[in-house]
DNA sequence: GTTGTAATATTACAAATGTAATATATGGAG
DNA sequence: CTCCATATATTACATTTGTAATATTACAAC
């Protein structure tokens, strides 16, 4: 039950994620600009989805219909997880200061993340 | 430049992170316990993160002493950073959320971090 | 110096990944 | 019904990764 998405399938399933649902024309479409690849490239990695069952598809006359199987939330659990694992609980902080170094933060989102923080201690 | 430490190698890196230095018995000794690999998988790993210049090594009579080339941080660096090229920013309130909901952190680890908040939020 | 032993170095091989090219099938035009 | 264009399916191939096995080298004991 354990679907690893690489890096390069990471990129077509945000496209899914995005429209919700695409033919393959229009994944190729939504990546023309932001992505160098050939048109077979992305085609091979649609089916590699479809394969690992992270995608499912419908027939809709010539074309399929795409569609994500599992939610982006899923997705990045699973990564935040295996990320997690490999820095280690310790290194947690030293990661977020130096996200927050690199990357400017609203206030908003800041006050977001410490309202996080704060309802967690709140629960002892 | 640009050095990619795999999952099975992060492992040896470790191990050599937490000893600064070790020849590869030692290594294989402190793996002995959380893991199962076969002492060769460990020497083959070793000699890839030679190979990729993430540790270089110094002969010690027949054995060689193995020693990062790379500091924990600067590839926990790399991994955040290639970790949040996929999740997004946006992603980060939602991970750090579920992060909190699944590993009990100390009242100390929470100041911790909402201290890293603050002051960024001070600077504006 | 020869030999055994234990390190390192080289080679192996399958699965996953990145990146396509070629083959096949099928709906629409005639 | 036949043929073409184009979508999908199959095959290709180099690199990286996981996981070792074999070959070679070099110190250490005779």
């Amino acid at each position: 039950m354990k679907i690893k998405i690489s890096q390069a399938e990471w990129v077509v399933m945000e496209v899914l994620w995005r429209q919700t649902e695409a033919t393959a024309n229009q994944v190729v479409e939504a990546l023309s600009n932001e992505s160098d690849w050939n048109e077979k490239t992305i085609r091979t990695l649609l089916n590699r989805l479809v394969k690992k069952k992270a995608v499912v598809f419908e027939k809709l006359n010539r074309e399929y219909l795409y569609r994500p199987a599992l939610s982006r939330e899923e997705c990045v659990q699973e990564e935040t997880h295996s990320f997690l694992e490999r820095i280690g609980r310790a290194g947690l902080a030293p990661v977020l200061a130096a996200f927050l170094e690199r990357h400017h933060l609203s206030e908003q989102e800041l006050r977001e993340l410490k309202a996080i923080l704060d309802q967690k201690e709140a629960k002892p």
